[in-house]
DNA sequence: GCGGATCAC
DNA sequence: TATGGTGATCCGC
């Protein structure tokens, strides 16, 4: 039975409520089926009206978009908005590096298969891993539906077999150090991004061992099996971006070797759907979906009203991804990359305040124990809540010293909490930002050229410490034994210094990046580092009703007054110029052949400034590639309510 | 600097 | 009955 046409559930909701996780690896039979069995367990629950809302808000953005975007093509020429386009191609087809081989791994249902490592006598059958909620399944409960995301009950549903196991987050944690060990033989720049995948820049080794990437990858997983008995899938290509979607391909227990080759390339992207690219989730498939987008070869398709909403949709990055043109760099994550450490936890909803401020309190600690063992300190707290009906609000608070002890992260954190009061919530969250690293060889600037920085620093000042401060004094830095590594994967810590080039090669994406790239240019050829990518722009067309605070109702969330589209004049800027514009039809249209005219395109790319947001925006290349993997958080397996059973 | 959103794993 | 935790980034104010 269709869900949709049998109630009045909406596609987009019935799939909002399927999660985030549906399209990965290990198909199910009959989704539509699995649908409804979702979209029925969740009707009515206080999850389901809030994602409920929140689908009802994304279709009234598309709504908006797709009234832009009709005023936005209303008597332009689009055959000569698509020739320029076509020249920013032929820029972006000269950034294309294909002289580095490189390769993602991902482990085939990680969690999972290191549970089978434990207990073998589950192989074969279905079981997922986490506690009410799922962290993995194996591939046998994902035929049933089951995937990451999911509550337990919902899965039991899905899979009445299904074998419900408690997460060992020390097990992945070893497992996942052994096999970036063995990774590492092959290119010591692993990138790892996340728990059970990592980046190789295999050329090298090629090289050196006269070997074929396809011959190369296979002894690498085949050593990681050997070697841990569990199975890793890879992907081989010229870009990060690439090697990511290929990984995918063949899984679980698979390789997949993407063609060297510019059309080659085109062709491979050219079917595949746009939600498989790094960075866009279910709510830019959505938003690409309303104005046509559903693969990268739409994009080409649709290049002429992309260009023309640029601003919503950022042409550049979806060009690239169009192209499969993407970062190439390899390199190791970096401790000082950090940016903010928090911990916060969920729990049946509370409404007394001593019984919230018991578990801030618990959070403070939890926060207190993790900075201190992981050396950081940090000046902005942040107090993260989410009320029972799911609507989650961050308040935040900047001070003048650098904190890490649970007084004052549970001093600080009620502080934010009690203007909220009275209120339910069903989560507390503490997370610190503006990190100083306590573990720093001395100042930046200076490296240290031996050991591993031992902490030194007199300190103990207690108290305050203003922040001016160079010198981290204050926050005892005294953990020594109790170690267990930090939060930084094992391996080098610094390599060297070399020199850092300032000077950006971008052509026009401008931003970060790679301020700090410490091994990429001891290389002969530095890989080309393709400014990247990003979603970036998440389409905010100015309208995101404020809704209301969190001591408001749910329902009464009424957008507020101005603000809100329609009003005639909304302005863009000028893609090739940059400059901004008022949407008045004529007068853009005109703009727009002016520019098209006059040959401003080089000009405007040589310029480009931070003005331009939307094409400027980083690179999100950091989300899937510079992002180092901090170790699993380990945390006592939780108390095992014993069922029933008595 | 703050708060909301989106995303990845 | 019942929908996680950690960290990053971007945008508009
Ligand atoms: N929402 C999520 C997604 C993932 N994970 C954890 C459990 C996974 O085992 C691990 C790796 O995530 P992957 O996306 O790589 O998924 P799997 O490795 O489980 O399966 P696949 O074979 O599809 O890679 O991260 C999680 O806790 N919560
Ligand atoms: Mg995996
Ligand atoms: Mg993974």
């Amino acid at each position: 039975m269709d869900p949709v046409a049998s109630s009045q559930l909406t596609e987009s909701l019935v799939k909002r409520l399927a999660g985030p996780s549906t399209g990965k690896a290990g198909l199910a039979k009959d989704q539509t089926e699995i649908n409804r069995i979702i979209a029925e367990a969740s009707k009515g629950s206080k999850f389901y009206e809030n994602e409920k809302k929140k689908d009802k808000d994304l279709t009234e953005r598309i709504a908006r978009i797709l009234k832009l975007r009709g005023e936005a093509i209303e008597g332009v020429d689009l055959t000569k908005i698509e020739h320029h386009v076509d020249k920013i191609i032929i820029d972006l087809e000269n950034e294309r590096d294909l002289s580095q081989v490189i390769v993602h791994f991902d482990m085939d249902a990680f969690f999972a298969n290191v549970e089978l490592l434990h207990n073998p006598t589950l192989k074969g059958k279905p079981f997922s891993v986490g506690g009410g909620v799922i962290s993995t399944a194996s591939y046998e409960a994902r035929k049933y539906g089951v995937r990451s995301g999911m509550p337990s009950f919902i899965a039991k549903k899905l899979c009445p077999e299904l074998i419900l196991l408690r997460s060992h987050f020390e097990w992945y944690n070893e497992e996942s150090n052994k096999v970036f060990t063995i990774l590492r033989r092959y290119d010591p720049r692993l990138s790892a991004a996340g728990c059970d995948e990592g980046y190789l820049n295999i050329t090298p080794y090629l090289q050196k061992h006269n070997l074929t990437p396809g011959e190369c990858v296979e002894e690498i997983r085949r050593t990681v099996h050997a070697e841990t008995n569990l199975t890793v899938s890879a992907g081989i290509a010229p870009n990060m971006m690439l090697a990511k979607i290929c990984s995918d391909k063949n899984k679980p227990n698979g390789q997949y070797h993407l063609a060297f080759d510019s059309k080659a390339i085109i062709d491979f992207m050219g079917d595949l759907s746009i939600r498989k690219v790094p960075g866009i989730g279910r709510v830019n498939e959505r938003l690409l979906e309303s104005v046509g987008v559903k693969t990268c070869g739409d994009v080409y398709t649709h290049r002429a009203v992309l260009y023309l909403m640029d601003k919503q949709f950022g042409l550049r990055f979806l060009l690239r991804t169009y192209l499969g043109i993407a970062s190439n760099e390899v390199k190791p994550y970096e401790r000082n990359e950090r940016k903010s450490i928090g911990a916060e936890r969920t729990f049946p909803p509370l409404s007394s305040t001593k019984d919230m401020l018991d578990k801030l309190e618990e959070v403070a600690a939890e926060l207190e124990s993790d900075m201190e063992s992981s050396g950081w300190i940090g000046r902005t707290v942040t107090l993260k809540f989410k009320l029972d009906t799911f609507q989650v609000f961050t308040r935040a608070k900047s001070l003048n010293h650098w904190v890490n002890k649970k007084e004052e992260l549970f001093a600080v954190g009620k502080e934010l909490l009690f203007p909220e009061l009275p209120t339910s919530v069903r989560l507390i969250g503490l997370r610190v930002t503006k990190l100083k690293d306590l573990k720093a060889s001395t100042s930046e600037g200076i490296k240290r050229f031996f050991g591993p920085a031992q902490q030194a620093t007199s300190g103990s000042k207690r108290k305050a410490s203003d922040i001016d401060e160079d010198e981290a004094d204050d926050a005892s830095v005294d953990q020594e034994e109790h170690d267990s590594d930090d939060d930084v994967m094992p391996g080098f810590h610094e390599q060297d210094e070399a020199d850092i080039d300032p000077s950006q090669h971008d052509v026009d994406d401008d931003e970060e990046l790679q301020i700090i790239q410490p091994l990429a240019n001891i290389r002969k050829r530095p890989p080309n580092s393709v400014p990247g990518t990003s979603i970036s722009h998440q389409l905010t067309l100015r309208s995101r009703s404020k809704s209301a605070g969190p001591s408001r109702s749910h329902g009464a969330a009424i957008a507020e007054p101005s603000t809100t589209t329609s009003t005639p004049s909304e302005t863009h800027t000028c893609p090739i110029c940059n400059e901004a514009l008022t949407s008045n039809n004529t007068s853009l249209n005109e703009h727009i052949d002016y520019c098209l005219s006059r040959d401003a395109i080089k000009q405007a790319q040589g310029t480009s400034t931070k003005g331009n947001k939307v094409l400027s925006s980083g690179d999100t290349t950091k989300e899937y590639a510079l992002n180092g993997f901090k170790r699993l958080k380990l945390r006592p397996d939780p108390p095992v309510k014993s069922k029933r059973k008595g």
